[in-house]
DNA sequence: CATGAATGAGCGTTCATTCAT
DNA sequence: TATGAATGAACGCTCATTCAT
């Protein structure tokens, strides 16, 4: 027989991450996704259950993709001023060389409708250790977790997105980890 | 062809923000907005040229009105700690009180499809001559707009959404807002 | 507004019966339903709520019609004799002039799976009282009503199927008659 | 291509007769039988040649045992009324005991669509060599083989599918059996 | 202005069948 | 022989939109 092929489905991912950035997920069809991804409808069934399992699956994928890149870049060692630039860097370098994948998880993030039917990303529970970990050896301040992941995190990401492929971006970005810096580390 | 004003057209708003909250763009249909709003399919297009249309109309409205809100709330006469604060509190009030506007403009800006397709809010550039006359004034640090911006709004927003209806929050809220002012506020 | 068209309707029930016949239940489709009214697959779904609801409603009518046919043309008052030829010619001369009507029902009625979500018909209900009746009477035998019914039915029912179109029946008929009278009547 | 007597092939054939009970034609498909089989689909296509080529098939050998079962077990050597009463009780435990077939027959025989492709079963040739001899012998009534084949199965038919799982049913037998016997017997 | 009817196009999914192993 | 992968076609159904009233 036959094997399953993870070519076909690396490409159905691919097509499923590009036309959601391009059209959103409304707008998105399994037809269109076939399309892209050079195969007919139904062998997308072949990988996934559904389209709302594969949607799922991508995001998950995805998703944990980021804390895998971010946290594989981060300096840890070298104390929080450190700590925070390698952050940052490492996360806006993600946003740009990854732009589709990131789309892909920001609309799905802000979905409360999707979102809300899938369990919390592992690599989330990771970042959440490791700030526990940086809060007890005061390399930052003993602030809650989500304001800390939101003031690393969310500013970096504004900016990536607003200028995106746009030079003056890691001016920004330089002007923008002191700040974070200031916010965040013990001093 | 419009007719501001009109109880019915509030209706069609209202059930788009309502089914975008519990269904997501994706899931949104003419039919399902009509039942919800108690008229018929046909009647939305005497409000509204087509379902595009009707979207970019609605994430207006709702985009000004958080700028509005906000900007209606803010004190920016008794120092940078008090404008700090009481924009943290006024949007952070605007987001529990009108979780389904939020939303819908989460999901909306947060859709590259969407949103590219449209123009700029008023309320966004009222935002950036804001932060131009306080950096003017050295109330706030001489940073790039789009930094203050995320830095401003994003933590918020990220713990509004974590803590929503937990009596936790405003504790949280009173730990983030002097970990802003540190970071914006001018020495 | 345009007004629902109950000719349109009847043409879609009449393209099921039609269809059933020729394909039988399996191999019957919206699109080919539609196809034969002459309406677009979703007017379908103006007058049905869905598929097996629809063929529900038209088994109901269809049903319900033999019943009506048949006991419209009883005569019960000429002594039992009279009655017995006049239900068997009743219920030859429906099947012979609906005789796609009759298909379908008995299609319907001989798959357990269509015919156990369905409610009894209420012609049958009639048929009882008017043997229970007849059998107060004296007329007929004092039988279980499931044995009349199926003496009295089937094999006008056999016959007419076995002998669709061909001249003989109406002889075969004759010879049959006698046979249900003597075994239903009462001596 | 043909391989007889393997259990493979009788599994495909048991899934079908159980699913054709539980989900009649329309909804009967081969990867449903497949899975129920706990074959591949495409192991289906080893045994038969195509989809309707496995029905025919499956109608002509349970069509063909219910015949067979019946013929065997008739006593015809001890008179009319034992003739009738053996018919009716062998008949009637056939479909207690073989459910499943008895349904499927019968969907596929009420389905002119199906019968109408299919050539008549060899048991139905040999019944009706069993009545012209019961009439030669001037046992059973000089009647259409049609009239006969009904009055004997068609009631018994009836109030099995009626009394299914139902103790009274046997009463109910009983009482049709003497009913049948005046009918058919000659004096 | 407001409507339910009507629709062609498209949806997500499953179909019967064939392919490559 | 037996298989899971693969597919174009078709499935039941809903879509955004227009029509007739």
């Amino acid at each position: 027989m036959r094997c399953r092929d993870d070519e076909k489905q690396q490409n159905i991912k691919r097509a499923v991450i590009k036309l959601i950035l391009a059209e959103g997920f409304h707008g998105l069809s399994i037809s269109k996704i076939a399309k892209e991804a050079g195969v007919s409808p139904a062998t997308v069934y072949v990988y996934y259950e559904n389209k709302e399992a594969m949607l799922y699956d991508i995001y998950r994928e995805c998703g944990e993709q980021i804390y895998a890149y971010v946290l594989g870049r981060i300096d840890c060692t070298s104390g929080g001023e450190r700590f925070v630039e390698s952050m940052v860097q490492a996360y806006y370098t993600y946003i740009v060389e990854y732009g589709e994948e990131f789309y892909f998880v920001e609309q799905f993030t802000s979905c409360p409708a999707l979102v809300g039917k899938c369990s919390g990303l592992e690599g989330n529970a990771r970042i959440i250790r490791l700030f526990d970990e940086l809060k007890r050896k005061r390399i930052i301040k003993d602030l809650n977790n989500q304001i800390i992941a939101a003031i690393l995190f969310n500013p970096v990401k504004s900016i990536a997105v607003k200028y995106r492929q746009n030079p003056d971006a890691r001016t920004v970005l330089a002007e923008l980890i002191p700040v974070i810096q200031e916010a965040l580390l013990a001093d």
